[in-house]
RNA sequence: GCGCCCGUAGCUCAGUGGACAGAGCAACGGCCUUCUAAGCCGUCGGCCGGAGGUUCGAAUCCUCCCGGGCGUACCA
């Protein structure tokens, strides 16, 4: 990579001073005149070395390999801008050319095990499209960490026991009821949605009428349904997406094997817990918690932290080194509470790490969308996937940084669906699939001379290629998938501009071999960046 | 009240210490005998919510204020 051979030059010229190490940035400069890329390294040592940065930068430079760079200039407060001979371009683009690896980030998970858990909605309702961001996002996030090297795990925990999916028997059970002619209400904090009806038909067409009351057994068989048919809703609708997991974990099972117990004994024997006005509760706050919390209430019945603690346990009795958990913003005080419970467990303190999001509105016709899963008023993931496609979505919903809320327009999305970056970038990819299926003779790419690419845009382009790597290991580090629909999106900006002026097919031999050399790296990149972000890389369009 | 997140062009958003703040959409104007015009080029448009502070340098870090979202359950 560029910047990282910049930065190693630059490290030991810093270093022939004689001073103590100095932190600073190589970037790609932000325009031609200060060539190719800057450094601030004598700004940021000018204190250091008790020195004007701009004479700083002058002894700096006198200490740079006599031929390293064409041209090397101090401009402004003092930076240092370095014009790339053209050779160590080329020399950029071939390495990329025959080391696929080149365009891959650097392995420095190691095959570190990692777990990315991500969704883990409740098995009472199909997935909104509040659900689909967090899908895609965990999606994403999993690729990239898999990018560089990590074993990843992708996990969705289904909350199968407990009050919702009571409330849930409850709620189909009326569902039922009514399709038997009997006017029921479904319980105030039950589920409204439509799709019970649909559910209780089948239920109807199968046991014609029963369970007349509400009743244990009522409950059992409700219950088993319900959540049986809603997992495969929920299953299907996140294949549609194109986000599959590696494993479903079922809470029942965490009660089933004891581990619920068992966790809450743990705590309590590092001290972790206290009784009070006949609950058990979390000492949170002495290690670093928001606020104590219940862990069993006093009806006996642990509470959800109570048996998330004991998930995360066995998240870590099966070899996790690391793992992240995709949440929503709404979680931040439970969120506090299970990172103080795994101190009282001593965990280590980077085994968990959470990646939170903000919430998705839907905007139609000028109007948001308030939804709730609960009152029945939501967009449905399936919904939208079916409309606009699984690129579209996915698309979208990873190009917004997630901290900030997304507003999904619908009039827009269907509106510009044209014009719209999926296609954008997918374009891109097709005209130069396009021009190599037109293409006669094609030289391997990593032998041929790559001498004739002189223009700008050419080097450019080479430049940004160099970037890839270093892109993934930022949007995985800093959950920020974001950073990665972005550069698909400058590359393909730049290609369709280098693409309107620049002819391939028809040019003189060694020109046209070494555009097609650079269009193969350039398509292999779209490839790369596609495929992680989930989405497809037409031929043809 | 307290905690977390957000406030950048008409709209949707990039930009987490560097040189005159960027893109898409919208508006306006150019470009198709040539590898797919689902494209390219140009114009218009911003005291980066406000006020202080730290720094050689702040949209970016700190403090306070204003505005919006979320949370503050023996719900999940």
């Amino acid at each position: 990579m560029l910047t990282t051979s910049i930065k190693t030059l630059l490290t030991e010229a810093w270093r022939k001073l004689g001073l103590e190490p100095v932190s600073f940035s190589v970037d790609p400069s932000e325009r031609p005149e200060y060539g190719d890329f800057s450094s601030n390294i004598a700004m940021a040592g000018a204190k250091i070395a008790r020195s004007s940065p701009r004479d700083l930068a002058a002894r700096i430079i006198g200490n740079l390999p006599q031929d390293a760079f064409a041209k090397v200039e101090i401009a402004g407060p003092g930076f240092i801008n370095l014009h790339l001979k053209r050779e160590m371009i080329h020399s950029c683009l071939k390495e990329i050319l025959q080391d696929e690896g080149k365009l891959t980030a650097e392995k420095i998970g190691r095959g570190t095990k990692l777990q990315v858990e991500f969704v883990s909605s409740n098995p009472t309702g199909p997935l909104t499209v509040g659900h689909g961001r967090q899908a895609v996002l965990g999606d994403v996030l999993s690729s990239l960490y898999e990018q560089l090297g990590y074993d990843v795990t992708r996990e969705y925990y289904f909350n199968d026991e407990g009050r919702q999916v009571d409330l849930l028997a409850q709620s189909l059970w009326a569902r039922y009821r009514q399709l038997c002619g009997e006017d029921v209400t479904i319980p105030e904090q039950g589920y409204q949605g439509d799709y019970l009806i649909e559910i209780a038909q089948q239920v109807k067409d199968d046991i014609a009428d029963a369970y007349p009351v509400f009743d244990e057994a009522a409950k059992g068989f409700f219950r088993v349904r319900g959540v049986s048919v809603i997992k495969e809703m929920i299953k299907d609708d996140l294949a549609q997406l194109g986000v599959k997991f590696d494993n479903w974990f079922s809470e029942a099972d965490l009660h089933r094997r004891g581990e619920v117990d068992a966790a809450l004994k743990a705590l309590t024997e590092r001290g972790g817990t206290y009784k009070q006005d006949g609950a058990i509760w979390l000492r949170a706050e002495d290690n670093g918690g928001i606020k104590d919390s219940v862990l069993i209430r006093s009806d006996g019945r642990p509470t959800y932290l109570m048996v998330d603690i004991a998930y995360h346990m066995d998240k870590y009795r099966r070899g996790f080194n690391h793992v992240i958990d995709v949440q929503g913003a709404d979680h931040h005080v439970e969120q506090s509470c299970m990172q103080a419970a795994l101190k009282i467990l001593g965990y280590p303190q980077d085994f968990l790490r959470y990646a939170v999001h903000q919430f998705v509105s839907i905007v139609e016709g000028g109007e948001t969308l308030r939804m709730s899963t609960r009152a029945g008023r939501f967009v449905l993931l399936r919904d939208l996937t079916s409309e606009l496609g699984r690129d579209v979505v996915r698309y979208f919903m990873v190009a917004r940084k997630p901290e900030t809320h997304l507003q999904f327009d619908l009039d827009l999305a269907r509106a510009e669906s044209l014009d719209n970056p999926v296609y954008y970038i997918q374009y891109a990819h097709t005209r130069i699939a396009s021009i190599f299926r037109k293409a006669e003779e094609i030289d391997d790419p990593s032998e041929v001379d790559l001498s004739p690419l002189q223009s700008p845009s050419e080097l450019d382009l080479i430049k940004q290629l160099d970037s890839f790597p270093e892109i993934l290991e930022e949007a995985a580090l800093r959950f920020a998938p974001h950073l990665l629909a972005e550069y698909a999106l400058n590359l393909a900006r730049a290609f369709h501009a280098y693409y309107a002026d620049h002819r391939v097919l028809g040019e003189e031999t060694d020109l046209m071999q070494a555009r097609l050399a650079l269009l193969s790296a350039v398509q292999m990149v779209f490839k790369n960046s596609l495929e992680i972000l989930g989405m497809s890389t037409p031929e043809m369009m």
